[in-house]
Parts: C-alpha cells; structure tokens; sequence
DNA sequence: ACGCGTCGGTTCGATGACTGAACTAAGATG
DNA sequence: CATCTTAGTTCAGTCATCGAACCGACGCGT
C-alpha cells in the first residue's frame, strides 16, 4: 500500500490492525510463517517479493512483537523470523480470509485443507473443529493440499506443502 | 498499495483474496458497509479517505460482486452502494481482524461491542454466539460503542454508532 | 591463499499508487 | 438567478514499490 501511518482518525481496532497487517505482502508472510516459513531466503523465493520490501516488512512485524528474529547459527551467522504469541494470534482472522477466497474467488476447489489433530476433523471458518467444536489453536492443525493446489512450483516452501505438514513446523 | 494484480504467483485463497481486499482503505470501506454505510458522502466523511480512491475501491467491489450500485432516487440522480450476499460473508474476517486488533493493538478496552439478538449475548471471535454457540450471520447482530470507544466524533456514521445499532440498517 | 557460492541484507533509478485540492455536472432550494 | 448538495473526475506532487545490482561475512574446494 502506502499504508503504515494515515489510520489515526478511525476509532476502529480493524484500523488498527491494517496499519501494520493492511500493507502489502505483510499478511502473505504471515501466512508463510504459519506455515513453518522462518528463513528469508525462504519467504524471498516462496512470495516473488522484492527483497527491500521483505526486509521492510519483517522489520516492522517485528517492531510489532507479532514476529521475533533470533540467530539461528553463529558463524556464519544467520537470522530467522520466528511468530510470537501474538502472531501465532493471526491463525484465526488469515483463515478467514482465506476461507472467503476459497468460496468467492477461486474456480479450482479448496487449495489447502487444515485439519485438527487430535480430533482427526476438519477445521471450519471461525477457526473451530468440527467434530470437538472448539476453537482450534495453530499449534494443533495440520495442513494438507486440497483439490485445488497447484504441484507444480519447485521452491523449498511449495515442495514442503506438498505433503501433510504440521503448521509452525519449521521448514528442513 | 500497489496492491492489486500482483499475487498470480501464489497457489493460496488468501493471495486472492487480498488481490481485491489488501488494498489501502478497501477492508474499511467493507467494514463501514457492514454498519450500514450506503452513501458515497457518508464513506468520505467517516473515513477521510480522498475522493479519487474512494471511487477507485468502489468501483472494483461493485466489479468483484461484493457491492452493488443502485440508485435510491431519481432526480437529482443519487446512488448507493450495498453489500451482496458475497461481502456480508466478509463479516467473520472483519470481525477476526478487528478482535485481533483489539486484544493487541488496543489500550482502552473494546471500542465495538457485538450482540448475537435473538440470544441476546455477546459474540466472540469466529462469529460465533456465545449462547447458543452457532455461527452468526451480519444480518442478526447489533453493534454498540465499547469502553474503549471515541464518542467526540461529529460526521453522520460516528453519531449513528454511538446508540446500539442493528449491522447493515441504513443510515437515516 | 584464492576463487566461488550462500545467506541476508542495502542501495539505486524507474515506475506506479496515493494524496489533497480544484474543478465539473445535475438538479434542488430559496 | 444564485447558491447548495451529492457524486464524481482531473491533475500535479509525493511517496511506495519494483527489479536489478551491489555488499559483507563466512564456508568450501583446491
């Protein structure tokens, strides 16, 4: 966008929210890191995203304590953008949006398909299972390709997403 | 943004839907709709938002069937824009982003407060009923102003919200 | 020791989007 | 007839994004 700062008038926490997650990309990489995505050469590839934008962006979410960037190895040394609490949060309003996607605006039939672990059961919208009924947390979902994926791309995080995946499981 | 047409890369239901509703001001726009919001004025009032861009956004919802245009009165001619059945679905994501931004991005306590009317109890994230535990629909809740509220705002909408309100009732 | 590759960035010019103010059009109101 | 309201469009200036090139720290092979 040129997002970030005009939101101050409304009296809205929507507004609120969309001066940090209304930019553009900053709610796909939020989506990669539920996925498990923490390397940037990882979002780089994943996303097509230019790479000043995506140092822009991991700044900001974590100036935002929604992502946390920690050293993964010294030497060489080497970062990676883990979620917080806080970012782990964004599972429910990211799988509403993708939900309304699915129905509205893709031909193909679902693309992913998230299910609750221990319930063996389908995730609904709102984020709740369907055989429990509860609200379910990121940590207990499982993503798999549904009908409408696309197998074809050959970066480390399509190749991932290939198969049944944990969400948050980082990435080999 | 620049937000637009640039997410064909992605095998994902929430780039899609962010290609129409990540841009700058579009998720407000909805958000005002879902208050009942109808009238181009009543958007440029409560929202600030330059004329040029609110006619741009407009028009891409009425073009991806998420508003629709009519005319409410001939002479002088005046139109309105309502939200379809498609984008009073986008309720749960608007109320999951907004329930985001108001447990972390907020100080003051809710500013919004969402009743489920026929149970007469509060609705939580994922549009569920606190009650009766079902899905809700916009069509059967009521907003009213939160703790955290701004009740010193003059424009048309501001005024209207800060009684209960039924979602999607036309301003007077 | 040298050159090459990888990872995680920064810098830069060109392009495109957003902003705010001014202007237009069609009719109502006094 | 002049003025006001509503719903826009037009335009110049500013700001964000894009894509390509560059940089620095280090590992690895020879």
């Amino acid at each position: 966008m040129g997002l970030g700062k005009n939101y101050e008038g409304q009296d809205c926490s929507l507004a609120r929210s969309l001066e940090l997650l209304g930019e553009r990309w900053t709610l796909l990489i939020v989506r990669d890191a539920l996925y498990g995505v923490r390397r940037y050469g990882d979002f780089l590839a994943h996303l097509g995203i230019p790479r000043a934008v995506l140092s822009q962006r991991l700044s900001a979410l974590v100036d935002a304590e929604v992502m946390e960037r920690r050293r993964y190895q010294e030497s060489p040394p080497r970062e990676e953008y883990v979620l917080t609490g806080k970012g782990r949060e964004l599972w429910p309003p990211v799988l509403a949006l993708a939900h309304w996607g699915e129905r509205h605006m893709s031909d193909a039939g679902p693309r992913r398909v998230f299910r609750h672990v221990p319930c063996d059961a389908p995730i609904g919208a709102g984020a709740t299972c369907s055989a429990c009924g509860a609200y379910v947390p990121v940590e207990e979902v499982e993503v798999r390709p549904g009908p409408g994926a696309d197998l074809t791309r050959e970066d480390p995080v399509s190749v991932a997403l290939r198969g049944p995946r944990r969400m948050l499981e980082p990435l080999p």
